[in-house]
DNA sequence: TTCTAATATAAGCACCTACTAAAGTTCTGG
DNA sequence: CCAGAACTTTAGTAGGTGCTTATATTAGAA
């Protein structure tokens, strides 16, 4: 399933929010989830396995709770075919940041 | 339209490429898109409309031709909502960089 | 005006996706 | 071991999306 199709569902974005700023079980998720979509706990736990499969989310077992994590690689692509429009509305590089640019590059 | 329901469509990234260097009249894009996706000019057709009513193209008539070009802003706002995720892959300013930033901010 | 090129729109159909309800799994406490 | 909590998975379904074919529009050439 490709970044977009993942993406492209509200509910995924919104989880995707969610564990932004830290980690959360799945319980937590749903509730909040459940309230602001009126959807079911399945639905919610199917949109984790989506977020699972397609890399954009990490698990790890706590006993009977599963804790959800954001992994960024999927969204760091997105961010990548991002960066062909960013000229549009980004002001050209000064040379003074060009030149710290440069100097970062090379201490790589 | 949702921006992201827009872009999961990968004949419309396509366009959006294609449109991203320079605007293209209509039978051209639809060229590019019959040979390298083998859909018909209506589906090429329908998919510049979605991008029109989306905003993430505008339209110049130039005779029997229809010009199409990038508008920005709605990959600006996707931009804008992947921001939140940037600090896991993105480094942290360092000082230099932090004053250019206020600066500019500044001088705004 | 008539013909053709360039493009858009309409109608109809085949998937695909997100949902619900129900059943299955796995852990923990008593 | 049993009950219940925390999740996941399965089966079935309604609605949406993208495609094709056919038709309409509009501009320029003859």
């Amino acid at each position: 399933m490709h970044a977009f199709d993942v993406l492209r569902d509200p509910v995924r974005r919104r989880i995707l929010e969610l564990l932004a700023g830290e980690e959360h079980p799945a319980g937590e998720v749903a509730a909040v989830i459940e309230r602001e979509f009126g959807i079911t706990q399945a639905a919610v736990s199917q949109h984790l396995k989506v977020l699972r499969d397609s890399g954009f989310a990490t698990v790890r077992i706590d006993g009977a709770r599963r804790i959800y994590a954001v992994d960024p690689e999927p969204l760091r692509d997105v961010d990548a075919w991002l960066a062909r429009f960013r000229g549009f509305w980004e002001p050209k590089l000064d040379a003074l940041e060009t030149e710290i640019a440069r100097g970062k590059r090379k201490a790589k």
